[in-house]
DNA sequence: CGGCTTTGACCGGCGC
DNA sequence: GCGCCGGTCAAAGCCG
């Protein structure tokens, strides 16, 4: 399978984008700005830049929103200068629609892969579809009490962009959703985000997910902290769409201890949440009654390795929808 | 040996 | 009713 190749072939690592994450993961450094809609401001500062696209992004959908039709289209990224390119994300630039648990994404291959997103997949089926040379895939999420869904097909278009589709809601928190981590600074290894959502990212296999959502579930920060933003224009992004091209650059611990992350949930799950979803993503604009559900794109699987301690198994790319759809 | 992928068969929806 | 098409099933084989 063609996709599934390109998954496992990831390599995204790249010095530089690793310093600039460092550096926006850094404690002084405003992320999460303004829940507003907000142009872009010709302000060319990396920050102040990165800032308003997220704003950007992220303020026009309301929670209800998001649990509507939702796009997101990767983009392709440049050459990295190590023999690799970058993988870069557009996030929503379509209208929000009807609400739906189905959503599709676009995804740039840039030829080296596809990164997971903290969930494990298992194909159960391939099929040629009609007026498509390339066939698609059908998946499902391991996990025997989920019945997220997604499917996997190139785009006609552009033969290194998949079209992914989910469906339906995962049933339990993925290990992105509560570990953040910054690559080099492994004694930061805490569960506990506090001021700014500092996930701790951790290679995982499914069985670390399940972990039973309750009323709430978790627009995982993890991406947006681990994101190398970038202005861009994309090609076939609707004219009014201000753009958001996201290099998924995601540290991953591979040795974060499962027990005591057991323990830090068990001991406040509910509080857990609070500290992981910010509060740009859990409510925008205004009451914070919804919840979210942990939705996100993943290869089957991604064995290679950087250099830099970093796996490029796990840029998660979350994208949260309401738990409350029915 | 368990988990996964592959792949042909099967099934249901839809249009003619 | 029939055929097409997309989605799913399940047996077989592969792999670690």
């Amino acid at each position: 399978m063609e996709e599934v190749d390109e998954y496992s072939e990831a390599n995204w690592l790249d010095a530089s984008c690793e310093e600039l994450v460092r550096e926006l993961l850094d404690d002084t450094t405003p992320f999460f700005v303004s829940p507003k809609v907000t142009e872009p401001e010709p302000d060319t500062s990396r920050e102040s830049m990165i800032n308003n696209l997220i704003s950007t992004v992220y303020s026009g959908p309301t929670i209800g929103d998001v649990e509507s039709a939702l796009s997101v289209t990767f983009q392709s990224g440049e050459s990295d200068g190590h023999g690799g390119s970058r993988p870069i994300i557009s996030l929503p630039e379509k209208g929000l629609g009807k609400m739906e648990s189905k959503y599709t994404l676009r995804i740039k291959t840039c030829g080296n892969g596809l990164a997971d997103d903290g969930y494990k997949w298992r194909k159960y089926g391939q099929k040629s579809i009609k007026n498509s040379p390339n066939p698609r895939s059908y998946y499902r999420c391991t996990n025997p009490r989920c019945n997220a869904k997604k499917q996997v097909e190139r785009s006609t278009d552009d033969p290194e962009t998949l079209i992914v589709t989910y469906e339906g809601l995962h049933l339990h928190y993925t290990y992105s959703h509560f570990f953040l981590s910054r690559p080099h600074d492994y004694s930061t290894t805490n569960l506990h985000v506090s001021k700014k959502p500092r996930i701790q990212s951790m290679s995982m296999q499914t069985h670390v997910a399940d972990y039973p959502l309750t009323e709430s579930t978790v627009w995982s920060p993890s991406v947006m902290e681990q994101q190398q933003l970038q202005p861009g224009v994309s090609g076939d992004q609707s004219p009014e769409g201000d753009v958001l091209e996201v290099v998924v650059q995601s540290p991953v611990r591979e040795d974060i201890s499962q027990q005591g992350f057991l323990e830090d949930l068990m001991q406040s799950p509910q509080g857990l949440l609070e500290d992981v979803v910010p509060l740009l993503v859990r409510k925008p604009s205004h009451s914070t009654t919804s919840s979210y559900d942990p939705h996100s794109l993943s290869p089957a699987s991604s064995p290679s390795y950087s250099s830099l301690s970093w796996t490029p198994s796990f840029s998660y790319l979350d994208v949260g929808i309401l738990s409350g759809i029915i």
